[in-house]
DNA sequence: GTTTTTTTTGCAACCGGTTGCAAAAATTAT
DNA sequence: ATAATTTTTGCAACCGGTTGCAAAAAAAAC
């Protein structure tokens, strides 16, 4: 159907390999054979088969880009800002959906047959085993927004999430608050626990400001606005750090509801600054990931890998900053 | 580095064949040679590379995964559903963000490249003329949220944006508003067009109801509040149908804004049903696209045109639903 | 136990490319 | 003009698999 390279050939009354050497760059070809390769090849409409070549080359320019998360807003723009960066460098993102119970070992085989040249983990509750299990089959991964450790297995790119915490609490107690809450999405993920620890060490600090915590069911407006129900109904706190975003605004509809005024009678600040946290009528203060940061490095990181293989592991993690808008009480 | 066919059939002490075969449903093997073959790979570890295995079978179980729509939430769930549902039967999306003025024609060439097996374009704004390109390189496409025409180039999935204009302009009608108006995204998506025309032309048959139409610069919260500030300000219909959950949600903000009360003062209805467009803080009335149907339809298209890709041309049409919530007046 | 039929197996060619090597051609030096 | 050097080109093997075909082995029929 299409026309290969050996048409071509024929077609130019050349060898096979002037014509492979014309489409890879880099390749000893005099001006005159290009021509009439290209002539022929601009003819027959031919275009080099990425996987054939891949076969000899061992570079298929393909990035698994792995991810569950498939449900909070934020990663639409994730896979936007993924998917033009991997393009941008000539690279393919060939998307994998864990969401479900699927087997993890089952993706990690399936990478290794599409022969991808790394693999990046876009998760913040995927475990550090899963993406080490890449490493293991020497598989260059990022895993961006994972957790930090001071002793990284792979490479990490993302916040700290510990200081993400405390950032939140810091902020809680210079608006006065004296009674503050942790609402975590499900009390699996790495990130959740990192960002509690951060809150109560830096509350630890401040012991006439009373605190707590508790979980919704998941990352979703429908939990966290259920969690933030239950808990008004029993002994609220001023205020409340929401581990995302999109619990924070679940969060902000159950204090609607309850007849009770945002900032005025509860406080809650979110983590994301997801898009919508602008949208006037939710406007929550909230703590900025940089995203685009995050992600751009996380590719920078991969390309680099694509030609060090073996480079030594390492963290990186972007500071956050804290937007105010309207669910927290003014400073003093 | 990872063990070929070649290793196995060594180590088992058989030829490759065999080894091919075991791997191969269908293929010819006694029950005695799979064992041994089975074990061999066991203990190397073998799988096979897909891409090697794909320049004899022509068969490669890549999808191209084609959309420009990174900012609507619902397409995040659009990728959800499809990466599921491919992977559940086998395929592996390859992703192409066409966002930015990247070139339709690279794209296309770059598909090919890599030899997908089939294309899906997930997008209500690229014009017929970009899948059928695909057609035309003998590319099985489907086009979800494509737009319906009475002799379609390509399978066009999606619903019937006409109808879902006549069935915003009745459901306004019925509510006894007298005086209504479309607010559509950027005037250039066909998918606008037709719901505007459907709009209109039920409405023809209501010369008591007054309408009027104006587009927002964009798909997004802020272009739908800021025009919908601007209609307020100046001579304000008593309810808009407004082309996108989106856009319905800014403008909703521009009506509190204003000190407007929503559904006494001012009457909204979207399109979509977006997740969030449920949520108790937002409680917008909206039209319903069944996405899911709409999703697993165009994947089964797809399966079944990798069988016969000459099939036939066809348009799935499924219908929308209003669901009612808190931004129209309630009916008579 | 033969003969016939069916199943299993290996050989070798092929899928669409790349690449080391040596020969051929073009340059440059003498 | 010839010799030395550099550049360009084609040959042939290879990447990791699949598959038509014929030979070998096993099973069924006689």
């Amino acid at each position: 159907m299409t026309a290969t390279l050996k048409d071509v050939a024929n077609r130019a009354g050349v060898s096979t390999s002037a014509v492979s050497r014309t489409f890879t760059d880099g390749a000893s070809v005099s001006l005159k054979m290009r021509r009439k390769v290209e002539k022929a090849a601009a003819e027959l409409g031919y275009s080099p088969n990425f996987l054939a070549r891949s076969l000899t080359t061992r570079r298929t320019k393909l990035i698994g880009l792995v991810s569950n998360n498939f449900h909070n807003p934020i990663f639409l723009q994730v896979f936007d800002l993924f998917t033009r960066g991997l393009q941008d460098r000539g690279l393919r993102p060939l998307l994998v959906n864990l969401s479900d119970e699927v087997d993890p070992e089952n993706s990690l085989r399936m990478l290794q047959q599409y022969s991808v040249d790394g693999a990046i983990v876009a998760s913040s509750t995927l475990p550090p085993v899963f993406s080490k299990a890449f490493r293991d089959q020497k598989l260059p991964v990022v895993h961006t927004f994972g957790r930090y450790t001071s002793s990284p297995d792979v490479h990490v790119v993302g916040i700290d999430n510990v200081e993400a915490g405390r950032m939140a609490a810091r902020e809680l107690v210079e608006r006065g608050y004296k009674k503050v809450a942790y609402l975590g999405g499900p009390q699996l993920a790495t990130s959740a626990q990192d960002r509690l620890e951060g809150f109560e060490r830096e509350l630890s600090q401040h012991p006439d400001v009373a605190q707590s915590h508790s979980y919704a069911a998941a990352y979703s407006f429908e939990a966290g606005r259920a969690e933030m129900l239950r808990l008004l109904k029993e002994n609220p706190a001023e205020a409340y750090f929401c581990a995302d975003d999109v619990l924070s605004i679940g969060a902000l509809s159950a204090v609607k509801d309850m007849g009770l005024r945002v900032h005025e009678d509860i406080g809650i600040i979110g983590l994301n600054d997801m898009e919508m946290s602008g949208w006037e009528n939710i406007n929550l203060t909230t703590i900025h990931q940089p995203i685009r940061q995050i992600i751009s490095s996380s590719i920078e990181l991969m390309v680099a890998m694509l030609d060090e293989p073996d480079r030594y592991p390492e963290a990186r993690l972007f500071p956050c900053r804290v937007v105010e808008r309207g669910t927290l009480r003014p400073r003093p």
